[in-house]
Parts: structure tokens; C-alpha cells; sequence
DNA sequence: GCCGTTTTCGGCCCGACTGTTTTCAGTCG
């Protein structure tokens, strides 16, 4: 039972307390223990043998029952509730929740007063028009249910950060041509660099947001606008990648891109730590707090400033992640990440020799100009003919050549 | 269900947008 196993679990256990109308502090209690598990970095079942119970409640947001749970988990391979719950819905109640627009009051109602409890019947429901009969539900609802039924179908899954920041930069560059934006910048998880990004977070700021959404929103970047506000736009682009915009004054535009940036965890653990300093943190500012009462604006036009209001150094978006960079940038410790002039050289190249795309020469040049250190040229061998494999005269020379340029 | 330089009880992050509502619930990020 790994660790993500176990937060599975623990997920798929808050989902179905959602549906079964539970405390939403209870259900919100499993999800951070999850989260949390699947970022602890010690295997759980280490930590069981080792430390017993009291191991399991040393990690953050688990308590005493949930430490029992895990317990449970690891000592008989499941965890009664988990299994009584699933007893009370049908086996795909918990993929209509990965319907977009669908959640579990949603869920509730329609497995409660219709039996619907997979995306087929939803569907099926949809078409004969039943679902508009459920009170707080209508004719537009039941559009949406099958417009996202055929889209969660389509599947889109999380895209490689190297092919999204393409898309992305494409259109940040139309928002800053845009006469009426001051600025603009890619948000959430590209922004962090995370190796695999899901949908495409825009933030502009501009004294004229409705003009900007409107314009965005008719641009043609999108192939379907889904929502069209006055300070926010979202939409699809080509192949069905969905994207945010948020647009906001110039003076909330630090905190709009600390808020949008994310991560979730670290934006919660952030607003967490401000109220305990009586201040609260929106997407517009950071205000002093009094009796519930927001007053005065403290910090907001930069990110530095919204940090510095809650008493922490800037953090970068590559550390956001709720995991210790708060604590870090409190006391001064943030490492210094690794940058492009950090790179000292590269151990894999091909060159035209084989199947590579720039001559040996071409190749020497360029990372001397880059101020590398050291290279290694690794042309394929005669082994791999297809692919231009070099003989053994070749390869010598090459080193021959790599010697006498040395001295240049 | 968790947690504690306000507290062991009583809080728990915050706001936009939509659809279905005559004032708000649900969903999302």
C-alpha cells in the first residue's frame, strides 16, 4: 500500500461523502489528508512499522481518526467506511463527479429522484428531457450536462509543460497587444513549471476588463467561449485544451497573479497563515481583519508586496506547492533554483554524423557561446546503421577534431 | 475530522459566474 494508494482511497472516500451530503468540514478533512499524504516523504507502511499509530498522526492533517484509518488500511488491506459507503451508490457515481459542472449536490439529486448513476444513463436522461423536471435544474442545465458528458468523453489529459507553454505565450502576446491590457502573464501550474499542465491560466491586468474579456472572448483564440463575465473569460481552444482568463486593476495585480498562480494548497496555507496575523488575502489585496470586518488595503499591486505583508521573502512559483516554502522563505532559507547559466554542459548530442540536426563544428560553437564546460558528443555506433551510425575511423576523428579545438 | 502565540471548543480561504431563482445554491479554481 503505497502512499498515493492510500490518498486514492482517502479521495475517493471524501467524493463519497460529498455525495451523501456530509459535514463539508469532514469531507474537506479527507481531501487535506490526502493531499498531504501524497506529499509526505515517507512510505506510510515505513512509518507504521516504526512508529505505530503515533507515527501516522506526526503527519500534517492527520488526526486520530484517520490515523486509525490508515491503520485499518494497512493492517486488513481496507477501510470499513470506505467499503459502507460504496454499498449506498452504484458502482459509476464517482465518475459523474469527473463530468465538468458536475458536482456532488448535483450527483445527490439525480441518484436520489432519478436512480441515474453512470454517465450513460445521465445522458440517456438528458436526451428525454427528464433531468430539466429536478427542482434547481432546467432546459440550459440539462444542454451543459451533455455538451460536458461528450467533452469529458473526448478526454483531455494534462499535456507536457513543452508543448503548453507554446499555446500559452501565443496568447499572453495577444493580451499584451491588446491597447486597452497594462499587463499580462501566464498563472497556474505552466507558471509553476510543473512538468505537465492541464488547462491554461491567463492573468491581465487593464483599467477596462470588460473591454478586454469582450475582446478576448471574440478574438477566435477560442473555438467555444464556456463563460464570458466582465473580469473573466473561459473557453476551449482548438483540440479542446480549456483556458482562464482573469482580468483585474492594476492595483490587485500582484495579488491576482500570486491568487491565480496557485497552488491550491499553497494559496489555502498562505490565506491560513494571514489570518492568523488578522489580515485576509483575496485576489484583489491583502486587507487588515477586525471582528470579520475587512478594512484597510495593505499590499496588492506586486507579488513581493503580498508576500512581505504576511512577513515572507518573494517565493518563486517553482516552489509553490504547500510543501515547507512558506516556512522557508519565513526564515530566509529558500534555495536558489537552478538557472540556465547553472547549466555547465550536456552529455547528450548527435551531430549530422549520424541522425543529429547540426554539424560537430556547429554544435562546438554553440556551446562554447553558451559557456559550457564540457560536452559529450554521443553519435550512434555502426550497430544502429539507420540511424547513420558512425564507424569506428569516424568517431576517432571526431575525437581528433574535439582535441585540436580545445586550444581555440 | 483537524487543529491551537486568540482557543481543547469552535472555528475552518475566498470570490466569479451560471442557471434557476424572486435572493441564492452549486460549481469551479
Amino acid at each position: 500500500m503505497t502512499n498515493a494508494e492510500a490518498a486514492e482511497i482517502l479521495g475517493r472516500i471524501a467524493d463519497l461523502l460529498a455525495i451523501s451530503g456530509a459535514n463539508s468540514f469532514r469531507i474537506r478533512s479527507y481531501r487535506q489528508a490526502a493531499e498531504s499524504l501524497e506529499s509526505w516523504g515517507e512510505e506510510i507502511e515505513e512509518v507504521y512499522a516504526k512508529q505505530g499509530l503515533q507515527g501516522l498522526r506526526n503527519i500534517p492533517d492527520i488526526g486520530k481518526s484517520l490515523a486509525e484509518k490508515l491503520e485499518e488500511l494497512l493492517t486488513t488491506g481496507q477501510i470499513s467506511l470506505y467499503q459502507e459507503l460504496l454499498a449506498q451508490f452504484p458502482d459509476g457515481i464517482l465518475e459523474l463527479l469527473q463530468v465538468p459542472g458536475l458536482g456532488p449536490r448535483t450527483v445527490a439529486l439525480i441518484w436520489s429522484e432519478l436512480e441515474i448513476g453512470d454517465i450513460d444513463e445521465l445522458e440517456q436522461a438528458a436526451r428525454r428531457q427528464e433531468l430539466r423536471e429536478l427542482p434547481g435544474l432546467g432546459p440550459k442545465s440539462e444542454e451543459k450536462i451533455l455538451a460536458s458528458i461528450a467533452r469529458y468523453r473526448q478526454g483531455m489529459q494534462r499535456a507536457l509543460l513543452g508543448e503548453i507553454l507554446p499555446l500559452g505565450e501565443q496568447l499572453v502576446s495577444y493580451l499584451r497587444d491588446h491597447p486597452r491590457v497594462i499587463a499580462a502573464e501566464l498563472a497556474g501550474s505552466a507558471r509553476r513549471r510543473r512538468a505537465t499542465v492541464g488547462d491554461l491560466d491567463l492573468l491581465a491586468t487593464s483599467e477596462h476588463p470588460e473591454e478586454v474579456c469582450r475582446d478576448f472572448a471574440a478574438s477566435g483564440l477560442l473555438e467555444e467561449v464556456t463563460m464570458a463575465g466582465d473580469t473573466k473569460v473561459s473557453g476551449l481552444l482548438a483540440g479542446g485544451r480549456s483556458v482562464d482568463l482573469r482580468v483585474v486593476a492594476p492595483e490587485s495585480y500582484g495579488a491576482a497573479l500570486q491568487y491565480f498562480t496557485g497552488s491550491q494548497a499553497h494559496g489555502v496555507a498562505l490565506r491560513t497563515r494571514a489570518q492568523k496575523m488578522n489580515l485576509t488575502i483575496n485576489e484583489y489585496g491583502v486587507f487588515k481583519q477586525r471582528n470579520g470586518e475587512t478594512g484597510e488595503k495593505v499590499a496588492g499591486a506586486t507579488e513581493e508586496e503580498v508576500y512581505a505583508a504576511v512577513g515572507l521573502a518573494w517565493i518563486p512559483p517553482e516552489l509553490r506547492e504547500d510543501r515547507g516554502e512558506l516556512e522557508a522563505a519565513a526564515d530566509g532559507t529558500l534555495p536558489d533554483l537552478i538557472e540556465l547559466a547553472d547549466i555547465r554542459g550536456d552529455l547528450h548530442m548527435h551531430t549530422t554524423s549520424s541522425d543529429g540536426k547540426c554539424s560537430l563544428e556547429e554544435i562546438a560553437e554553440a556551446c562554447r557561446q553558451r559557456g559550457y564546460n564540457y560536452i559529450g558528443i554521443t553519435d550512434h555506433s555502426p550497430a544502429l546503421r539507420v540511424a547513420g551510425g558512425l564507424t569506428e575511423e569516424e568517431i576517432i576523428a571526431q575525437i581528433h577534431w574535439l582535441a585540436w579545438r580545445r586550444t581555440y
